[in-house]
DNA sequence: AGCTTAATTTATCGATTGATAATTGTAAAG
DNA sequence: CTTTACAATTATCAATCGATAAATTAAGCT
């Protein structure tokens, strides 16, 4: 008959591999909730452990948050959407609907949106990094096939101008900020994130072509 | 001769008005780099002051916050505002243009957008009168004003659709998103915000043409 | 069953947290 | 120059933080 009535407290034996990942996928969903500055000991309460457990599986809170980084971002970027941007036997905005959904389908979760602001505001290293990953594989490709779709010249006879970039980085904030106004400021969205894409990639395909106007390229 | 050298250690006293200001300002650029868990320890010694002191001032670390909380949100909303984007006497992308440069000024600074999204984060209901706020002055203004510009029915022909919000919402995430890159994820931005507003209203007003069509909607 | 390994817990540490009370010192009033 | 009001300090608190060591117990092996 144990002391307190209502807590029978069967102690449960895992793997070592098994709890780590209980433990990792525990904690994104606390730090995503709380910010790394949650306690290791309300973490462990969340997790149903005690919070030494933790640190026989993590020398440091700094090595957890290190392996929900981890998790979350590395490898989450799917390699196949770089060939759905550079396939030109579909339209443009046919590979940029496509990609976008996919993407979405990732980052478009409270836990990825949260947990990615949380890392950027403490300015941890990794962060600085997938906003070069995204600039390079997402949005760099995506300012090409512009230039392709729209019969417009080469990189080889042209490069980029900053104003094709941040068309490219206004569709990709758009989309990036609709999961902050769900996710962060938790206000009501009226679309669908499929409407939001369809709207997006719309909206864009149809300026792109001004913009490249206004800054003096021609269809060639 | 003081015990520390280099610590003459003068006392200077302030008015409350002055002093409750300079702790203030101080919390919010301190709350803008370690977060609202930066201890009241911490928030002293970057003042210059003791810690004690700040409790003189404020009954609790909460109303400090909500202080910080109302001093860079309520009331930087200029009224004026709502005027620039109404005055149909100008271009439309005159308006959108002047509107956005103005309200750059106020939020495309590493403060603005670091401590509105941890209170974001910290879902402190301040923020979620924020977005509603946005919507109804910025937003809907947009698309009323977008409406007429092309030539399209009133609102009390045809109600703005979400197609139509969410072009809108686009333009105003891309602008809210450059603040991020720049001032969380600190990656170097290739435009100035100037090019950055033209460039995105440029782009909206190309698009908001062909989104308009694609849902139905004809110039009357 | 009994033994053994190691996964998990209890107990505990010094440092830091938000917050309070008592003391000190400054600047204006007389 | 002295007095006095109150701004600002030092000293201190219980609670909570990240982290460690020792004790406990569940599960695989013989």
């Amino acid at each position: 008959m144990p002391e307190d009535a209502a807590t029978p407290k069967k102690r449960k034996r895992y793997s070592p591999e098994e709890r780590r990942r209980m433990i990792v996928e525990g904690a994104i969903e606390f730090f995503a909730e709380n910010g790394f500055d949650g306690s290791t000991h309300q973490l462990a309460k969340y997790i149903g452990v005690t919070q030494p457990l933790i640190y026989q599986y993590f020398p440091s809170k700094e090595d957890l948050i290190e392996a929900v980084y981890s998790e979350l971002f590395q490898g989450r970027w799917n390699d196949e959407w770089d060939g759905i941007l550079a396939d030109r036997s579909r339209s443009l905005e046919d590979r940029l609907t496509d990609f976008y959904q996919r993407y979405c389908a990732v980052i478009h979760a409270p836990d990825w949106i949260r947990v990615f602001l949380y890392s950027g505001l403490k300015e941890m290293d990794i962060t600085q990094r997938y906003a070069p990953l995204v600039e390079e594989r997402a949005i760099r490709r995506i300012c090409i096939e512009a230039r392709d779709a729209f019969g417009l010249p080469g990189l080889d006879k042209v490069p980029l101008s900053h104003e094709e970039f941040e068309a490219a980085w206004m569709l990709h904030g758009g989309i990036f900020y609709y999961g902050v106004r769900r996710f962060v400021y938790r206000v009501p969205v009226e679309a669908s994130t499929e409407k939001l894409i369809n709207a997006s990639v719309k909206l864009y395909l149809e300026g792109v072509g001004g913009v490249a106007k206004s800054i003096g390229l021609s269809v060639s």
